[in-house]
DNA sequence: TGGAGAAACGGAGGTCCCTCCGTTCAACGC
DNA sequence: GCGTTGAACGGAGGGACCTCCGTTTCTCCA
């Protein structure tokens, strides 16, 4: 389930070290109402600091890895609402997921603030899937002429996690879905 | 210049070092390529860190504080362009003042990431009058018919702030202008 | 089995953040 | 001038971040 890494075999101790990272953090984000100091993930894990920020050198990257699984099965959702809706409908819907998705990981979002304000968003892994299944919402609708053609993924991309990024979170659950109504809007042709 | 603060005659003392810290932090944030050391603002303010976090609980306080007048400057320049152009085009051109505002302030952009991080964004005084200047042009807008009646303008500070926040910030301008562009479609009619 | 070497480990330490609270002092009334 | 007093000051201290590098451990080959 993690990434397949094709480039050495892993050392047994780095592996079984990384998944028990991965588990504590996921347990502990899932608990914290706010931050979570990354030492006590690593002390819970029964590893040193160094070797926590070895594995993920930023924040960022332990949620990504954390996250990424559950993240995949939004994006990967997005071919079964293509075949159910009609793109511009499918396209708010995925839209939809994907915030509830973000709702509910509270200590995500909370992550994904800090990581943003560390300057560097890189573009994680997980992001380009993001930004793939927005592409084949965007270019079914582009065929059937219900959203423009010519939008960037990427950009869309960008949008969404400013949303997500410039809302207080709490309970903005109808704000939120106006700003999404706006980008959806957006994109029509 | 400062907050006319009419509550209480201000003691001197704490007057002087107020602004004393301003002119250190707006000269650190144009001088830093990354983060400022809020000890090393108190430091060469001469005065304590614990002065500091009283003026200024928290960055963002100081960030704005440093960029009040600046940003001003920006919000009240949307009658002007109401005066010049149609609304929907005086939105877009706003907007792009905006932009232009927050690239050139690098330390301003930084500073505004981390203080979205710490998970409040509060609703400092700034923003309520960027609300304000886009809420003017968006009525403007209704009543010529060209852009949408409804839309809150709150929505769309949101929307602006997270294009910043969610764009690398870098030299971006071409996706934040695609972006920009994304939002002032959502809101025509 | 017995190294050799590379990879992984782990924590001390430097930096910054921010709070808390005892001390200082400007403002005002006498 | 002088005392009072509450606001303002300042820095010690505890917590978290992240880096750096000496030590340990796994793996593989002889």
């Amino acid at each position: 389930m993690p990434s397949p890494e094709p480039g050495r075999p892993v050392r047994s101790d780095a592996r079984r070290n990384r998944d028990k990272l991965i588990e504590v953090a996921r347990a502990a984000f899932a608990a914290a109402d706010g931050t979570v100091a990354l030492e006590t993930v690593a002390r819970e894990a029964g590893v040193g600091i160094g070797t926590l920020y070895r594995h993920f050198p930023t924040r960022e990257a332990l949620v990504e890895a954390v996250y990424a699984a559950e993240l995949d099965d939004v994006t990967a959702g997005a071919p079964a609402l293509l075949a159910q809706l009609p793109p511009e409908k499918a396209l708010r819907a995925w839209m939809d997921r994907y915030a509830a998705f973000v709702a509910t990981k509270r200590g995500m979002a909370d992550v994904l603030r800090a990581s943003v304000a560390s300057g560097r968003i890189a573009t994680p892994a997980t992001r380009q899937r993001i930004t793939a299944a927005i592409g084949a919402i965007l270019d079914a609708g582009a065929k059937a002429g219900t959203l423009r053609a010519g939008a960037d993924p990427e950009d869309v991309t960008l949008l969404l996690l400013g949303v997500f990024l410039s809302t207080p979170g709490e309970q903005d659950a109808e704000r939120t879905g106006r700003m999404l109504d706006l980008i959806a809007d957006a994109l029509r042709p």
